[in-house]
DNA sequence: GTCTATATTTTGATAGAC
DNA sequence: GTCTATCAAAATATAGAC
């Protein structure tokens, strides 16, 4: 029980990878069990020896997705800075796990569609430590004066829902690439970052905070 | 081919509301072909009778739920008024119709997740039909001195998907109500839409508009 | 840990009478 | 238009040898 994180593609890796794969772009009732076992160039019987069922790899799926996700934003609260600095560098964060982590966005999107059928404990644990860090950043930045207060769940939504879908859609604006005279499938990452930071901050620019209007763009690179 | 919106629930009517609810609640692969007959007390043979397939009977819902959008948010133009008024109508037009069709939201989030594997032609007309509303709002305001030159599609997802993914969570939030300290469960609607109106309107905010800080707060129902 | 073969259930779809 | 009965094809899961 000593060394969890082994670097080698164990079958048990492998198929929790080719797991998230497919769960990923067939969600959970499309994905089939012999795919899964087939991509990860494993018998199927071994995904039963080493989980449960279709519904424990799944959760298992879940729990290793959303432990990255909370990872990467924790890491923003060490980082330390301006309320202004740790809420750009919260919504970079989970942007750029968006690309690291390609079947984060899919996989939350349908776990809500959902109604969160397959959320059990530990997968909650992990929520609350994404939400923990933006609560944190925006408690210090109303004490600060620089924030108003507002809810941390309407100010999260805000971020991750355009970040989510943005990453999300990839496929469907490369296919509707030609019907709108502006680009929306070679639309940059960057330029929906950049309307995101700059549409959360203004929400919260706090009335009573110095009017200096905080030099727009200005973006951290992970 | 006179009449086509018939009051009375046809067999061929009572399907696609029960499938409309069974696709948005399972998604096109968790959905059941016998389950959405029960559910329109209709015998299976019958939904053959009438739809060509699941598959085909899946659209449909598709262009019936976004057609119902297209027309939701198309009237906010014919309203007239000044390119805010319009963006804060056209913002509360997307959340009405969330409350209506209340399977709009999951619909949405799942298809974008698949890939948009099953949007076909008629579908695509109706979602032209939003994003040119929207078009159309931004250019009068640009032209104005009011609104900033930015890409349609990124103001209309930073609209979209905070007002899709709120209401497709209701479920998720009530079942971790007691897990924040602040409202999630009971979240009102109204708050979404302010924040999101207020988002937008800030990042969309001329620098060389009139610096007289568009009074805050004002939300037309419908 | 790994594989073959198979049991069991579910599910999309249709034939054909009324 | 409506219904019963049923087929054929997946798809989840396991037994048991190696």
């Amino acid at each position: 029980m000593a060394r969890q994180p082994k670097p080698v593609a164990t079958s048990r890796s492998r198929l929790l990878a080719a797991a998230a794969q497919e769960f990923a772009s067939r969600g959970f009732d499309g994905a089939k069990v012999d795919r899964i076992a087939a991509r990860a160039r494993v018998n199927k019987a071994m995904l039963y020896y080493h989980f449960t069922n279709k519904a424990a790899l799944y959760r298992e799926v879940l729990r290793s997705v959303f432990g990255g996700a909370a990872d990467a934003v924790s890491h923003v609260l060490q980082a330390g800075g301006t309320p202004e600095v740790q809420l750009r560098a919260f919504i970079n964060a989970v942007a750029t796990m968006a690309v690291n982590q390609p079947h984060f966005p899919t996989i939350w999107l349908r776990e809500m569609a959902e109604g969160g059928r397959h959320l059990d404990e530990p997968v909650v644990v992990e929520l609350r430590r994404v939400m923990q860090t933006l609560v944190r950043i925006l408690e210090c930045g109303r004490q600060a004066g620089v924030f108003r207060d507002v809810n941390p769940f309407v100010v999260q939504i805000g971020i991750v829902a355009p970040l989510l879908l943005f990453a999300a859609s990839a496929p469907v604006r490369e296919r509707l690439r030609d019907l709108a005279p502006f680009p929306i499938a070679d639309l940059s990452r960057d330029a929906v970052i950049d309307h995101v930071q700059a549409m959360t901050l203004a929400s919260l620019a706090s009335l009573t905070a110095a009017p200096g209007r905080a030099r727009p763009r200005r973006r951290d690179r992970s």
